[in-house]
DNA sequence: CGGGTATTTGACGACTGTCAACGCCAGTGG
DNA sequence: CCACTGGCGTTGACAGTCGTCAAATACCCG
């Protein structure tokens, strides 16, 4: 385990999202769990803003996302970054296919984080031993694949103000859908600053916060510190063009 | 099979790009070939322009591409369309794993195509008896993932002038690797309309074309009719910032 | 030769980026 | 308790890349 990694203290739970799900396991036969546990690592706490890995590293664990949410990211020659996708409790992060040498994007912390890991070979041994694991595997990277396709659209066809509510409707529907947050909430936990925001939207910090003030003067949604309240939650999804059925 | 998927008649074969290897099999062991074969469909012609499938068809088939050049791509609601991938032979499209009901993008081909369709429930089948298929995919996937990720990282923070010379160096250092060009050919087919090379990048057919016409002013590229050279190689990596290790 | 498609070019405008400055807030240390 | 500091959010002025609109030219195929 990396020196980052440091297990996690007493009293130190995440307040953002706690998980109720773990997605690497829930359709793995209780059988196969023994296994699993036997080869998991325990449970790291890692605060917010660190790495959890960097581009180019070599890609010796992958994790699975207990508590907090990360940010999956690449970088510009400029040093500009692009985000890939925003990480939410039961997701699986890092994984790469045996003979893969080097993961290409970095994983940042955005609150403090809760995950568990496994060594890559030994994923790999278990997903030859058990189909079930494979399968789901597939299933979970063609899903990534598909809401990175909306990404992509969004980043190439759609203006700023479609993209950040895009992103904020999308979070929200996925936190609902994950049971993390009650399904009739019209607020929602909100750790990304909007230099953040920006990564993830490729739109520069300046003008992501014009686009902020814009959604809120229009009365759209409201900002308190870590928190944003979806004021006119038809309006958003309008905006963004997205439609709740295509949240994971 | 679709009713548009016509037996592919003689003396046809696309000039573009014949295929060598079809990478849905080459590491599946000989003795599963005749199981894949007996589930095949027979080879299937589809003329330039038209579509293998399109946005929210049922996802029936998956399809290995023998032959030509296939642009997977989104719908923006204006109209728009932002491409996704330029599949070439060897690729796999249309891949869903089970449960998932509708396909959420679309294939059309570039050039006259040779896909040989599988239907996704025989795939399905196959995966769960030969786990190195089922790796195989996890593989195709995850690399396809790659790629997509590198796709985000110049929609959102590139020039046009950038992603241009990516896509451009890209392909032809896919070719390549799939011998489907002479590693030392300075020159490679490229069936692309500007307007599709846009759909790629996420430009105008205006504006690419502007961009196209510097790349050849700066003495970089060259373009006849559906071939394209490249004049300066390494320039051409550097605008891009394209490294030749990171192709598929 | 004719019609449709793709490419090319110019003028203009808008969306988004850049640069710079200021305010707010939380945490820190005196 | 208060000054200090650093991070984040906010705002304005200005610039530039890229999109829009329109039209002319070149090219392909029947």
């Amino acid at each position: 385990m990396r020196k980052f990694l440091e297990p996690r203290p007493q009293g130190t739970e995440c307040a953002v999202c706690p998980i109720r799900q773990f997605a690497l396991f829930k359709v793995v036969p209780p059988s196969y769990l023994k296994d699993a546990q036997s080869r998991r690592t325990d449970q790291y706490h890692l605060p917010a803003r660190r790495h959890l890995y960097e581009e180019g590293d070599p890609a010796e664990m992958a994790f699975t996302l207990f508590d907090g949410w990360v940010m999956l990211y690449r970088s510009h020659s400029d040093g500009a970054r692009q985000g890939l996708r925003v990480a939410l409790p039961g997701d699986f992060l890092g994984y790469m296919p045996p003979g893969e040498g080097r993961i290409h994007h970095a994983a940042q912390a955005i609150t403090n984080v809760v995950v568990c890991g496994f060594r890559q070979p030994d994923l790999h041994e278990m997903m030859e031993k058990h189909t079930e694991l494979a399968a789901h595997i597939t299933r979970i990277h063609a899903r990534y694949m598909v809401s990175c396709q909306s990404h992509m659209l969004g980043l190439g066809r759609k203006s700023a103000e479609q993209r950040i509510a895009y992103l904020i409707a999308e979070l929200y529907h996925r936190l609902i859908n994950r049971r993390l947050l009650p399904a009739d909430s019209p607020s929602m936990p909100f750790p990304l600053t909007q230099e953040m925001l920006g990564d993830m939207t490729g739109l520069t910090p300046v003008h992501t916060n014009r686009v902020m003030r814009k959604l809120r003067t229009d009365g759209v949604l409201a900002t308190e510190r870590q928190r944003l309240t979806i004021l006119d939650h038809a309006r958003l999804l309008e905006i963004g063009e997205f439609s709740a059925t295509e949240a994971e």
